[in-house]
DNA sequence: CCTTGATAGTCAACAAGTTGAATAGGTGTC
DNA sequence: GACACCTATTCAACTTGTTGACTATCAAGG
């Protein structure tokens, strides 16, 4: 049930439309939630309806007219409701583990071409987020931001996201390692 | 659709029952994919149908009946073309993530128990994969293990579910040193 | 003796996520 | 000037995953 609520953290950084929203919730940039575009005009949709959010069409020129959405005072309620609920652990559903894990009954170069592309793709990540972050911070030292910032949410996730694809970095590193030393 | 192929890959390491892989694939303990025991017995259900596995009914004193299943030659096929498909990213979606998104509009208190639950169940699992290690190594150097194991696919995946404990505590102990700074 | 907990499963209803296609105007490029 | 790509959204069908209750047997502890 954390889609809605991904949604509603994300209109706290200002109005956005679904297809705004879609781009910031793709999986290669996302970093704290990912949906496809049809979740998201679907949720929002329900959003809507349930007076969490309210939308307001913008004419524009050149291009096809948006809705825009932006956070109710119900929806800002709910956010903070959902936010002190305890949290699940995160469930491991990665289809690249499965084929590790069935690794000695596999094609194994195929296996390996895998890992270099998802470590590739991780590096893509970071350096992205290196360059969030460098936006974020606008110069000032890490203490400094923290100090005087508005919201440091964003600024967390960020951090988490950096982590998260440099242990991806390193896992994929270590386990071509090691798939040589194998061989 | 990788569920289907995870039960695959667990049946690897020889026949179980529902019940069994129901514990495997528990999100406290799994390490390359987590479901229900639900989801597990609809699935058995469907890839015995499919001929992917073999049920047969075991009797037992002392408790309940049970069904274990094992892998066909089907089923071994399917695993190894499966494993030479493309893999998708992998989508971050994690309640915690989304409420420390909406830190700066949230009850900051509970968001820092939150951080300290998660914080503890990483410990947890990190310290179940370490024993989990030390029992396949069984006392050999990685290197040697590596050469003579019968599969290293198990070996590879406890290796990656360690690394994501650990940098799961990093965030965890990170994001509340910077609260600490904030605050 | 009675409760708790482990073993071993089943059923039903619902919520969430995926896939593929369709529409429609505009921009950029070779 | 043909073709691919970007903005912006909608519809339908389907597959996965979640939640909660329910049945049964046996072992161990107080």
């Amino acid at each position: 049930m954390a889609l809605r609520q991904a949604v509603l953290a994300a209109l706290l950084e200002g109005e956005a439309s679904g297809y705004q929203l879609a781009k910031r919730f793709d999986v290669s940039v996302s970093n704290f939630w990912s949906a496809t575009p049809q979740q998201l005009y679907r949720e929002l949709d329900r959003l809507e309806q349930d007076g969490m959010i309210e939308g307001r069409v913008v004419e524009q020129q050149g291009r096809p007219n948006k809705r825009v959405f932006t956070l109710t005072t119900a929806g800002r309620d709910h956010l903070h409701a959902f936010t002190a609920q305890p949290s699940k652990p995160t469930a491991i559903r990665d289809d690249l583990l499965v084929k590790i894990q069935a690794f000695d009954s596999t094609d194994q170069d195929a296996i390996r071409k895998q890992l270099l592309i998802r470590l590739e793709q991780a590096r893509q990540k970071l350096t992205l987020y290196d360059k969030l972050r460098d936006d974020l911070l606008a110069g000032q030292a890490e203490d400094t931001y923290l100090r005087t910032a508005d919201r440091i949410g964003p600024y967390l996730t960020l951090i988490g996201g950096r982590m998260f694809e440099q242990q991806n970095i390193a896992w994929c590193t270590t386990v071509l390692e090691l798939l040589d030393q194998r061989a």
